[in-house]
DNA sequence: CCTCTAAATGAAAATAATTATCATTATCAA
DNA sequence: TTGATAATGATAATTATTTTCATTTAGAGG
């Protein structure tokens, strides 16, 4: 049997969210992608390492850990949703998209997140005041026409 | 017969695309009202006012309005795309959202847009040319637990 | 002001993502 | 170890969105 658990436990624990075998393939699928996979994608990867596992788990799972906090689910406007680890440690870098209205093609960004971290900084502490939120992530997206689509 | 176009009606030309009632009538829709409305609720509205229009065409409109940087297509997470109008003039003012991963609560916030300003015409400026896109909108959200379902 | 052609429309059927149901299984606190 | 209960998974159901295709219409050019 592995060892249960990860950076992640706590939250679980939080929570009284039991750590069970799909809950842990399913973060740790998303932990070793850089891609942007789709609850489908999740499942046919999840699936491969351990046939036992539903489809609808994996889509409650997903939900979970979005909830949570642990999981971001994105919708780039193609119908389905897609879904990154959140700042796991030794993870994905922090980042943020650009989308193409025509294509869908969608590029991932890492850079100036100084200029980023300074405004989200300043602008999160203001919002979770005023309208009395417990912030605990963000998204930036900017949308326009890549190369090909101008 | 109503006096065709408006503020659009250049966006409508460069593009080829024709004026037409439905197309009208569903920017009409969407610049007077303030709430988040799903392609249903516009069909809705617009079959109210002019019985004649179609579902399949509200779809069709509302894509091509945001490809057209018009409208724009946000996902909150619920399995519906809302659809907004982008800065008309006279229209709803330039906001971003604040989502409660619980609940699912959404609340449009429009202070703060200084601090955003300089922000993003920063950053968009950098990412346009690093990768080559014409940008043409963006959009913030902050995710987290409102004051209920902390 | 006509005419004609491609663009746009709408009804219905098809598709595909997501969710609900419910009997079975497995976690973990005691 | 055990028992209450949370979690699972197969299947069915739901629902947003897209496709198809025959019909209508906008609007450029005469």
């Amino acid at each position: 049997m592995r060892r249960r658990g990860g950076w992640w436990q706590d939250r679980f624990q939080d929570r009284g969210a039991r750590i069970t075998a799909p809950r842990e393939l399913v973060i740790e699928i998303l932990q070793e992608t850089s891609d942007h996979m789709s609850a489908s994608d999740v499942y046919i990867k999840a699936h491969e390492i351990n046939p036992g596992i539903g489809l609808t788990t994996v889509y409650r799972t997903l939900e979970m850990l979005t909830e949570m906090g642990i999981v971001q689910k994105i919708e780039f406007g193609d119908g389905k949703a897609r879904f990154e680890i959140v700042d796991s440690p030794g993870g994905k870098k922090h980042h943020h998209h650009l989308i193409c209205l025509r294509c869908k093609a969608i590029v991932d960004y890492t850079e100036f997140m100084e200029d980023e971290m300074e405004y989200i900084k300043k602008t999160e502490g203001k919002l979770a005041k005023k309208y009395d939120f417990e912030i605990t992530d963000h998204a930036i997206s900017f949308f326009g026409f890549c190369r090909k689509c101008r």
